[in-house]
DNA sequence: ACAAAGAATGAACAATGATTCACTGCTTAT
DNA sequence: ATAAGCAGTGAATCATTGTTCATTCTTTGT
């Protein structure tokens, strides 16, 4: 034997995946997948485009994995929220407003993770997630309505709906903005954001606020 | 002169152009988008590809008008309802109910305008439609506003959330199913559809029903 | 019948990027 | 120092479809 894989080497490598994954995120969040080349990435990242797949089985694999990093740090966040003490009103409230404002935060990655198009094993990807915080809202709509917090319904298709009410209030806000356009103020972006909770809250509690 | 367009003729293209527009139609109800090439298309209507170029700019812009002519006849009919006597809470859950039925009644086209990945031109497109449901939800949402019949509300973010929790709920249901899966029964569909309803027109009046 | 003007044809072409792979050059163990 | 084995390279290749256009076929008016 003559050459065989060392610790040193295995950092090496696991170092340069880990500067491609963070090189594609940027491009994502800087332009949306669209314009992430495997050429660029490979610039940015400084290595060859074959050396991507060495790391990659291929493109979609690469963004796959990028798309599922970046949802799961939202979903965290909400299922975090969902996670603190308080009534599941109180909590499905915050957790709503947790995911719009920080969609609006990054309005550019939001994008891409919401709405871009993109190729079918990635929306696929974008549905499983959708499911994931879908979940997790019913979840808690479950325990809201055992607490007696919440009026009898389909936890299920109440947390469907949810995910599409502002997942539909947010596109437009977050579709890139052609040249000239300039995006929300804070003040739009409250309003926006209260305008959103309202509905989705009235159409979980049934009750006017 | 030798040769001028004389009526026959003019109808004989027209013809061409129709039955054009019908089989890629037909491809999209039974395929989707991405199953329409221009090649099948052309050989269904029983032209060569060039022919197509005769009467369309581009595979875009067929494309265009035949998502434009679906998705405007689906417009149309929420409209018709909503152009019905009645009050505005009452036409509005007829107007969802109607949508959701459609929908459900010609899955394949139905997930061709909502949810198929499509290029970046006809998701213009689909935003737009979104927005033209929206709009007449929107217009009604005031009326109902005026009558008292409805709460106080920003009637444009009240008809953002209504469609995209229609459209989410019914994503779901509509994605072309895998082999051996089993479509929904009509008993899943009315369920299907009163919870949606249910969860929408609590969103809009904040009443239980 | 003939010529002019169009319409139709479909094989060849173009464009876009992802992916490959023969080669170069490090790393490692002896 | 040496050789085996692997990582890295990036120009060339591939693959997929939409689109073009030189050519052929039809229609029309004289």
């Amino acid at each position: 034997m003559a050459y065989r894989e060392t610790e040193k080497m295995r950092q090496r490598k696991a170092q340069a995946r880990q500067r491609i994954v963070a090189c594609t995120y940027e491009c994502v969040a800087k332009g949306g997948f669209r314009s992430a080349r495997i050429t660029r990435i490979a610039g940015l990242a400084g290595v060859a485009t074959g050396t991507i797949y060495r790391h990659f089985e291929s493109k979609e694999d690469l963004f796959a994995e990028i798309f599922r990093t970046a949802t799961q740090r939202e979903v965290d966040k909400v299922a975090e929220v969902l996670a603190q003490p308080g009534s599941a009103v109180d909590r499905l409230e915050s957790a709503l407003r947790q995911f719009a404002e920080r969609a609006l935060r990054g309005p550019m990655m939001a994008w891409a993770l919401i709405a871009e198009p993109v190729d079918p094993k990635l929306e696929q990807e974008r549905l499983t997630y959708r499911r994931a915080y879908a979940e997790l809202f019913e979840s808690a709509i479950r325990t809201g309505i055992d607490e007696g917090c919440l009026p009898e319904q389909d936890p299920r298709q109440s947390s469907t709906c949810l995910v599409g009410a502002i997942a539909e209030s947010l596109v437009g806000p977050l579709s890139p903005t052609g040249a000239g356009q300039r995006s929300l103020t804070d003040i739009n972006k409250n309003a926006l954001v209260d305008a959103i909770i309202r509905f989705c809250m009235q159409g979980l509690t049934g009750t006017r606020r």
